[in-house]
DNA sequence: AGAAAAAACTGACAATTATCATGTTTATAA
DNA sequence: TTATAAACATGATAATTGTCAGTTTTTTCT
């Protein structure tokens, strides 16, 4: 197994502001798993006694409704640590996570983070700064919902795929998700972000090969998230 | 002027984790000020060279859309720490702050917080419990933006209302808010706003007298909310 | 490969919400 | 205390978005 000294992954997350004698710590009590496509890390509710550390794939974090409507409130990717808002405020977690491709994952137990969090303040800086950066993003999240159009939000969607998430070799976005989860993402019912997406392909602002999704007129997309 | 070791509002934020020293270094360098109603304490864009601490009066964080909408993201009381984030982060401020009432403000110079976070780290861990709570109730508003309708927001708005700033001696709201900054809140045009809070008077739900509301049957709102 | 299931799509329609126009009431200030 | 502005209110209408019902396409599994 890996040790976390070595990992690229740290490189991305609050683990670099670590000394060598904590990661080693971390690295004696983590453990990895891999978990499929679809499969749930962790579900809302649930009470978690460390977080999860993820080397690969990405991750939807939703909420669901008793009317069976789901959120995304935010995917996570490579390097993002998930749980650690819950573990921090001594919380049940309020969001669950599912994979939306298949992950590694590794989980770092409760006790390992709390202790450096006390102990280093450089560390608890760096965490600091992350969650706030996280808390920035989801204000902005908040006043795109209440500003945006369905319209808007989609055109933004791809736009934040892309940027987020890259291109494979072909130039098509290298995450793939459901029309069902881009639904989720924006807040929408998934019929109207399939009839918005086909609008999208019938405007050339994107194009599709099967499930594969690109973005063929960057700037066309871009005014349509602006507001035509 | 005050000492911030006697300040009471330091109960409610973190403050309180810091040492005699550390606060006695924050009470040299604070100066307080008072704000008028709709006066604005800062605005998006702004560079921030410290942290507004709230001691008496409300305020609004918003973000105004380019179309002149204004969505506000949250509503800061006695005891609140404005700009923390931005301070954090080191960024420009992602919102702006206007005074929903007369107010009465400390200003703390960043270098007063950032020296406290980088050397105590139960100030550190103080400071991440707060923001990461923050999030969580980003998050929350992000769900119900896009899983509730509008009614169902505006029943939450007036129950959170009474929740977080409580009644008057006669019942009603102790923070009154105008229909607009009402709508601004939920994210709705504010004629809708309006119209439903006119349903709520005629349902029983709310009582009005001049600008003053109150809850008048707080499990039917309570079940408007959720859903009837 | 072929059956079954899941995802994508389309149309018709209903519900929600925004916008515009305008009148009324309430607050603010000279 | 009025005038003036701001906030509140209501109607009519348009635009956006959701729901339901059904079809086609794609994926998954044996």
């Amino acid at each position: 197994m890996g040790r976390c000294e070595n990992c690229i992954i740290r490189q991305f997350n609050s683990l670099r502001a670590m000394s060598k004698e904590e990661l080693k710590r971390v690295s004696d009590t983590k453990t990895t798993k891999l978990v499929k496509k679809g499969e749930t890390i962790f579900g809302e509710g649930d009470k978690l006694n460390g977080v999860f550390c993820v080397r690969d794939g990405v991750s939807k974090l939703s909420k669901l409704s008793p009317n069976g409507k789901d959120q995304i409130v935010k995917l996570a990717t490579k390097g993002a640590v998930l749980g650690q808002r819950s573990v921090i405020t001594e919380e049940v977690a309020n969001l669950s996570a599912i994979a939306v491709n298949d992950m590694e994952v590794c989980f770092v137990p409760k006790d390992a983070i709390m202790d450096s969090l006390n102990s280093n303040p450089n560390f608890a800086v760096e965490v600091l700064r992350h969650i706030a950066h996280d808390l920035k993003e989801a204000d902005d999240v908040i006043v795109n919902m209440s500003q945006k159009t369905v319209k808007q939000r989609i055109a933004e969607a791809f736009i934040y795929l892309e940027e987020n998430f890259g291109k494979d070799k072909n130039g098509y976005l290298a995450l793939t998700l459901s029309r069902e989860d881009i639904a989720n993402v924006v807040g929408t019912a998934t019929e109207s972000a399939i009839r918005i997406i086909s609008d999208f392909k019938k405007l050339g602002l994107i194009k599709a090969f099967g499930k594969k999704v690109a973005i063929a007129d960057r700037n066309g997309l871009n005014e349509v998230a602006k507001g035509s």
